[in-house]
DNA sequence: ATTAAAATATGATAAATATCAGTTGCATTA
DNA sequence: TAATGCAACTGATATTTATCATATTTTAAT
């Protein structure tokens, strides 16, 4: 009756997608010493909303963020992107323009893989194909996730957990500080509140002791005290 | 540099996936001949968040809602099927448990497709198993858009939203009524929000003189106000 | 038709979140 | 180093949404 299975955040406020996995290890050295490594800076952007990709890109080092824009003028993130994981790769599969926009969030260096390269993989190879549907089926799964996520926590909860992703996915330097740094106006836009808001309850989770601030980067001082709070304890 | 391609809807509080066109007419109707068909009753449970499914329902006639339970007990409903819909494919592509309930919101008729089938056609046949892609690929964009949605939308332009996807959708009675009957509790967990939130607000766009009740049944008066509301008019 | 149960509706109030206006602090560059 | 600009912060207040209590209507059962 139990399931040991367990493997992806069940609750995450970022989906966290790995088509990449459809490559195999040697693959990913062709591509790799390809040689089409794309450098960005932070604030870069990386392609926009809109936009007719030719190729996708893989995060091999920084972050980035995937936003999109809405009638109120909000850059919504549904999703920050780490290294392994691809960018695009949805817009490139399902021949449309890209529906999100990408931007560096670090200094960030990506490979470039052709469009082409992973049409014909598609064609080509089917165990290519299958594999790349089991992880859309899963990123359909993660997304499911992330809707009741969002509706079931409050903005507190929500900006708790999106430190707490940051914590795991990206790590801490050597002060414990959080080592992407979001401003403010992107945490608010990852759990869809406003930038004062959010900057009022970084405050309040400071107050509670459960994280530190400095300058703008954040530290989280007990993992434990912020899952608590995030399943209302 | 406009786009002139725009099938789906680009804001909709409800996300409508339709896998089913991976089939061809001929499958279909193979599929539809081997008499297969299950029956469900309002109210009946078609399937049980972490059941694992043999196959999947395609839905012939009828409505049925996809479910998931959250920490607090609440049923947030992620997704209503509609003819034509699959329910289950995500979880037999990805041969995991299924991560959603699905309930018949009125009587339906579901074909029942075996997994192995499924399996078999992704197996030997690469074209099906591209379509698919495809349109997980294109369920994958609506996600994003479902969820730009949920945060920049408050609570009444979610209600409006869902009404007239239901409209649009399944339409009306001869009296002009919403053929789905979604209780107000549904209609609350499709937006995500209390119960009596929502009933407060579908009083107010009675009071607003945009939709009419009837008993428990729902009739939009004029579309053109309710899509001006979504837009903040 | 009567009655019980469930769903809908409303009121009062509390809590959460947004908005607007302003201040402070930090970083960049002239 | 001073000036400038932007991000972070804070306060006051308005608005939205949740919660709890209770009334009313609808549905379904007898």
């Amino acid at each position: 009756m139990k399931t040991t299975e367990k493997t992806r955040c069940e609750s995450c406020i970022i989906r966290q997608f790995n088509a990449l996995k459809a490559f195999s290890k040697e693959e990913l050295k062709i591509i790799s010493d390809n040689k089409i490594t794309k450098r960005f800076k932070r604030g870069d952007q990386i392609f926009k909303e809109g936009e007719k990709l030719n190729g996708v890109f893989c995060v091999r080092d920084g972050a980035s963020k995937l936003s999109k824009l809405s009638e109120n003028g909000k850059h919504q993130i549904v999703k920050i992107a780490k290294k392994g994981e691809i960018l695009g790769q949805r817009s490139v599969v399902a021949d449309e323009q890209t529906n999100l926009s990408a931007t560096a969030l670090n200094d960030t260096s990506m490979c470039y893989i052709p469009k082409k390269l992973i049409i014909d993989k598609i064609n080509q190879n089917p165990e290519f194909t299958r594999n790349l549907l089991k992880i859309m089926a899963s990123d359909l799964r993660e997304s499911d996730n992330f809707i009741v996520n969002m509706s079931q926590h409050n903005v507190k909860q929500r900006i708790a957990e999106a430190l707490l992703y940051l914590d795991t996915n990206f790590g801490t330097d050597d002060e414990g500080f959080l080592s992407v740094n979001l401003s403010r106006e992107d945490l608010a836009n990852v759990v869809g509140t406003a930038t004062e808001s959010c900057i009022r309850l970084i405050s309040e989770l400071k107050k509670d002791g459960i994280i530190a601030t400095k300058a703008k980067k954040v530290k989280i001082k007990d993992k434990r005290d912020l899952e608590d709070m995030i399943n209302g304890f």
